[in-house]
DNA sequence: ATGAAAGCGCTAACAC
DNA sequence: GTGTTAGCGCTTTCAT
């Protein structure tokens, strides 16, 4: 029966003087930790003032009285890269159902994320989950000495100071050379993530891993630019250049991927007929291009759930002693890998 | 020379008394708008303090005071749909060119977002941006009674009541169903969107009204349970049960053409050879896909800037007295369109 | 079980 | 140009 929600200038001390009784009887019966003190009959009247009245707690006052805002905030590098979406989802409803809400900040530029976080510092966020953190990134050691509760998302800490959530690169990488490997190919290249990037390392380590469990090395390595299409592209075509073709190559990404689609199409070059790929993330569609790319699924939405699971367990005060995570991801094949051409 | 930045219990009290003033003088200083009224020696001596001290605004003191935030929400309803994190992209970055912070969250259930609303109310958010009404939104009506500012994106409020920012939903249409007549289609058919979202119906509409400006009809119209792959499929095929296929199906969004691409397949038609399709919002990697798509591509970054910009200006006290603006979509010719095979 | 009172950190009248 | 004062709405001792 909540009447009108009209503007709310409502305060605790409507809600007391309607109830009749004291503002700090009224807090308590309306705190969750509290109620239990206080007698079921003014509880009963409190209850029934406060929705009669629409009353609406103040979280900025209590914000500033107790010193928790109830607010947390998420640092993604772009928030268009289909792997963020999932991850903000779970991060999102990990927090909703703690009654908390979600900054969200696209930081393009990492030198932008140090202002950021200043920002955050002033709303007092009660933490941060930053999905952005490069290799011996300064905002590590800025939300260390801020004192700011932090959890990394995708990315993990090298440094171990900071709990993180990941997806086991390593592991990823295995899946996919086994794969190739078990299909035949024998001159399997690499098209690496950038190095500065954590991801990018573990899977560039995975691949050689990997190929060094069957006693194999990499067929040739190229780094990209960047997680993306041109990026791939461009470091696909360097391959190509560089003399002959390898006959499988492991992506750092999907995209990476589909950049070396356009590549190798450019080039003339089949898949998988002249050349198999695989990539890493099971973006949306890419069961669709042509061909279906075989790739590496990882459990996104997860990921932000357990990171964001991981960060209130330390804002209430549970010690996590920076502890690291590592989710499994699977393989998927599709159409993009193939036996190799007998020659 | 930020000194190290601890956890920051510095009050504005500090920063007084290091630089020997009284605190509203430090308020004054350190307020963009007031420091105009301080001498600039005192200035100097304020900002070194504060500097010095690392002091740091706190926001949930000053959103008592003056309350304002300098916080928006977003209601979304899955930002795991690509069309969303352009647009929050958008509105991020008005939103922090301004100092603003930006809760994002994500509404499943339409049933949900009114206590999501309420939670916001109670956070004082300073405006809100909808980008999940329906038709006939009873969370219009609430929005307008609680006297929350509120724009809507991406969907118009159809009462008025609301500023908007969308798309033209009509022209789009009217862009696709005039490249397939000029391609020599005559038996044209429509998968339709939900007819209870703005969208489904200004998508339907604007078919209709482009082919009757050929004095063509609709030549089968099925609509979509959900702006989905799987929703897609189910619909198309339920056309293709109903009898002749048509030449051409104009598709009401990316994902339901796609779903109408495996529908196709499955019944062994060909897309263009036996039959065109069109989507709508050109998502990332649809140029990707067999065959590369062809669909209307939406400012959609630019709708969720400008749909921030308007906020800002009501909040700012600019009564924009619902005003709608409606950006203008474009169309990609890909491959999914050719003209029909003789007869 | 409830009331009284203080104060979180800041801003905005209002003095001077 | 700067200081004084009051108070935003809430929570939390401390009494009773």
């Amino acid at each position: 029966m909540s009447t009108s929600p009209t503007s709310s200038p409502v305060t605790i001390r409507d809600v007391a003087r309607a109830a009749g009784v004291h503002v700090s009887t009224v807090s308590r019966a309306l705190s969750p930790e509290k109620r239990s003190l206080i007698s079921d009959e003014v509880l009963r009247v409190v209850e029934e003032a406060a929705q009669r009245l629409g009353y609406r707690p103040n979280r900025a006052a209590s914000a500033l009285r107790t010193g928790r805002t109830h607010t947390i905030g998420v640092l993604v590098p772009d928030i268009t890269n289909a792997v963020f979406p999932p991850i903000l989802q779970g991060i999102e409803a990990s927090a909703a159902a703690r009654g908390y809400f979600v900054f969200v900040t696209n930081v393009v530029d990492p030198t932008l994320a140090r202002p950021v976080l200043e920002r955050m510092l002033a709303q007092r966020v009660d933490g941060v989950i930053l999905a952005t953190a490069t290799r011996d990134d300064p905002l590590v050691d800025f939300v260390v000495k801020a004192g700011l509760t932090t959890v990394l998302v995708n990315r993990a800490d090298e440094t171990g100071r900071l709990p993180a959530v990941v997806s086991d690169d390593r592991l990823a990488m295995k899946l996919a050379v086994d794969h190739l490997v078990g299909l035949g190919h024998k001159r399997i290249a690499h098209l690496a993530g950038p190095q500065n990037i954590p991801t990018g390392v573990g899977r560039s380590l995975g691949v050689e891993q990997a190929l060094r469990d069957h006693r194999m090395k990499p067929f040739r390595v190229v780094e990209c630019a960047s997680y993306s299409r041109e990026a791939g592209a461009a470091a696909m075509k360097q391959m190509l250049a560089a003399g002959a073709a390898p006959q499988a190559v492991v992506c750092c990404n999907d995209l990476v991927a589909l950049g070396a689609y356009d590549a190798l199409r450019e080039a003339g070059l089949r898949v998988p007929q002249d050349i198999s790929v695989t990539g890493h993330n099971d973006m949306p569609l890419v069961d669709m291009v042509d061909p279906p790319l075989t790739t590496i699924r990882l459990p996104h939405r997860e990921l932000g759930w357990r990171s964001a699971e991981m960060l209130f367990a330390e804002i209430d005060g549970a010690a996590m002693s920076a502890s690291t995570v590592v989710l499994r991801p699977e393989l998927v094949v599709r159409k993009s890998t193939r036996a190799p051409a007998a020659r």
